[in-house]
DNA sequence: AATGAATGAGGATTCATTCAT
DNA sequence: CATGAATGAATCCTCATTCAT
C-alpha cells in the first residue's frame, strides 16, 4: 500500500514497479494473516493476481520477499513516526511528544496495517537470518521511543516508581496489541487513539496534587 | 508443566499419562517459539524424546494436539485467575481486584509461559476450525476481565473518558505483550508485576483531587 | 569456432550470422562442460552475451540448438578428417593413413574441442530423437575409419589376432578419451599426437620379424 | 548389484539394507544412462519400485545418493583390481600385471557396468562438491595404474618413445571407452578382453628383435 | 507403547518457452 | 533483432500420516 520510496534496481519505472509493489502488498497481507511459516507463495501470487513463479522475477527467494516486507513494515513506521515528531510544535512537552508518537504508531498500525502487522506479528517467528537484520531495524525504532521516554523521565513527567525500560515496553504493548483486536466495527480509529492517549498519559504521569 | 486434569480416555494411568504430558509440554514449547504453521511434529517429538509417529498414540492429529495446547493455555490461565480472585479479601475494591488479575496473568504468562505464550501468540494464526473453539474459550476468559472492568467502572474507579471495552483491550495489550519482550535477565518478575500494576492503576483510575 | 557453412535460412548475412555463430559456440562450450541435461539456455545466453529469449530468434528450440552443435561437431570432424586424408601422398600405406587419421582426430578434438567434445561426450546422453539423427552422422564418420582399418587389414598391416571391428573401437577409445584428460599444462598436442601414433601403430601392426 | 561391504549406520540388517541397495542400484542405472543432470529421483524411484520421497529415508539428498554411487563405482573397481593383482603369481612380469589389470578393469566395467559407467561417464559432469571427493578416490585408482606402468617402464617393458604418463592415459582410454560402445550382441566379453590385451601389450612393448 | 518404513499431498524453485514491445 | 515480463511444466524436497511389527 505504501512503500518508502523506491528500492533496488529492476524497476523504478512504470508497470514493472507496480507489479513488484503488488507482490509486496500481497505478501504483507498474507504474512500478517498466516504468519511466516504459513505464508505460501501461491497465496501471495493469487492475491497479487499472477502465477507463483512470477514472484521470482522480482525477488530471489521467499525469504527475500519476507524480509523486504518486514523491513518496509518497520522502516515505514519509523519514517511515519519521525515525520510526526518533526511536525510537533517546538513548545511541546516530552509527554506531548509521547502522545504524538502513540497516535502515529496506532494510526499507522491500524491503517497501513498489513506491513506493520506483518512486522509486529512475525517478530519472533522468522528464521535467524531474517530475524537478525530485522532486529537491527527494530532497534532503531525502539531507540526513538527510548529517547522519548528518557526525555519525559528527565523532565519529571514520568512517575518515580516506574522503571523507564519497563515503562517503554508496557506502552509498546498497549499500542502494539491493538493490531490483534481492533476491527473497524468495534470503534473508530479516532476513538482508539483518544482512549490510548489518555490511558498512556495517566499510566505514566506523576499524580497531580 | 501443568495441565488441568486429564480429559479424554487413554491415560489417567501412570507412565502413559506422563508421556502424554511430555508431548503436550513439548508441543507448547515449539508452538510458542515457531508458531502454528512452523511447528513440525518431528520437532515436538524430538523435544519429547520420542519418534513422531508415537504422538499419534495420544493425539489423533496435529491439529488435535495444537488445539489441546491452546485450550490448556487458556483454561489454566482462567483457573489460575479464578483462584487468585477467589483468594482476594472480601473488602478488596474493584481496582484491587483488577490489580490482582494483572499479577495473576503476568505471573502465569511469564512462568508457565509455554502454554500461555502458545495460546496468546497463535491466536490469529490457527485455522478456522481451531480458532472457533479457541475463541469460545477466550470469551470465557475475557468475560472475567469484562466483569472486573465493569465493576470498577460502576464503582467510579475508572475515568469517564475511557470506553470500558477499549480500556479492557488496552490492559490486555499491556500484559499480553510481556510475553514478547520479557527475559529473566532484564528484570525480575516481581519488578515487572509491580511496574505493570502501577502502570495499569494510573492508566485507569480517575485523577486524585 | 568453425561451423561448416550455414544451413537454413535466417542468416547468411553479416551481423545476424555472427550472432548465430556466437550462440552455437556458446552452446558447444556449455554442452561440452555440463552435458545435455545440464545445459541451461541462460548459461548459453550468458556465454554468448545476450538474453535467453534471443536464442529463439535463431533456433526453434533447445533441442534444435543441441542437435546442431552435435551435428556440427561430427560434420566438422569428418570434413577435417576427409581433407587430411585427401592430402595424403598417393604412396602412403594404409597404416600411414590410419596414423594421419589419428593425428587429424586428435588435433581437431583438442583444438576445436568444444564442438567435438560436446559431440563425443553427449553421445549417449541425449534424447532418442536427437540420438537417432546423430547416430546417422556418426555412422558416416565411423565408416571412414572402418574403411581405413579394413584396408590395413587386407594389406596385412594389422595383426591376425585382432578383430577389425574391435580394433577400430579400441583405437577410437584411445583417441576419444583424450578429451577427458588432456590439459595444455600436461603435454603439448604435438607430444600427444606423437605418442598416440606410436601407441596405435604398434597396437595394430604385426610383429616385425 | 554389488556394493563393497556395508556402509553407514541405518541398516546393515535385512529388509532395510536391501531397499537401500535397490535404490543405489537404480540410481547407478539411471545415472549411467541419463547422466548427472538428467537423473530424476522419480526415475530412480520407479526403477527401485517405490515412491520418490522414500529415497530420502535412506539418503539425505539427491547429491548424496549420486556421490555414493560414484564412490561405490570407483571403490568397487579398485577393490576388484587390487584383488586381481594380489592373485597374480609371484613370477608375473610387470607387463603381465598390466594385462591382468586390463582384464579386471574391462570385466568389471562391462559386467557391473552400471556403477562403473556412472562413475566414468559423469566424471566431469557433477558439481564441484561431489567432483572433489570423487577426484580423491579417482587418484587412488589412478595411482595403482601409475605404479603398474612405472614398474613396466623400469623393467624395460615399455618402448622408450612413450611418455609413461601419456601411455597410461592412452591405455585408460582404450579400456574406459568400451563402456560407450560395447554391447553383448557385438562380441563376448572374453573376446573383448583378449583383443584389448593384445592391443595394449603391443601398443606398449618394445619391438622384438 | 513405540518404532521403522513408506506414502501422498503439497510447496519452493528452476527453466524452457512465449509474447508484446 | 532483442528484451522485459510472465507462464506452465517439471523437479527436489518436506512433512503429516499410516501401517506392520
Amino acid at each position: 500500500m505504501l512503500a518508502t520510496g523506491s528500492r533496488e534496481g529492476k524497476g523504478t519505472d512504470k508497470k514493472s514497479a507496480r507489479t513488484r509493489l503488488r507482490i509486496l502488498d500481497a505478501a504483507a497481507k498474507v504474512l500478517s494473516t498466516k504468519g511466516y511459516a504459513g505464508m505460501r507463495l501461491s497465496d501471495v501470487a493469487a492475491e497479487a493476481d499472477l502465477q507463483a513463479p512470477a514472484i521470482y522475477y522480482y525477488f530471489s527467494s521467499r525469504d527475500d520477499l519476507v524480509e523486504e516486507v518486514m523491513w518496509v513494515g518497520l522502516a515505514d513506521m519509523r519514517a511515519f513516526l519521525t515525520t510526526a515528531l518533526a511536525d510537533t510544535p517546538a513548545d511541546a512537552t516530552p509527554m506531548d511528544r509521547i502522545l504524538v508518537a502513540v497516535e502515529a504508531h496506532l494510526r499507522h498500525e491500524l491503517e497501513i496495517s498489513d506491513y506493520a502487522t506483518a512486522a509486529i506479528r512475525n517478530s519472533g517467528l522468522v528464521p535467524e537470518q531474517i530475524e537478525e537484520r530485522h532486529r537491527a531495524e527494530e532497534k532503531k525504532y525502539g531507540a526513538i521511543w527510548r529517547d522519548l521516554v528518557k526525555a519525559a523521565a528527565e523532565a519529571g513527567e514520568i512517575r518515580d516508581d516506574l522503571d523507564p525500560y519497563l515503562a517503554q515496553m508496557l506502552v509498546m504493548g498497549t499500542i502494539n496489541w491493538a493490531a490483534e483486536w481492533w476491527k473497524p466495527q468495534r470503534a473508530t480509529i479516532d476513538r482508539v487513539v483518544a482512549n490510548a492517549q489518555s490511558y498512556v498519559r495517566h499510566a505514566l504521569a506523576p499524580v497531580d496534587r
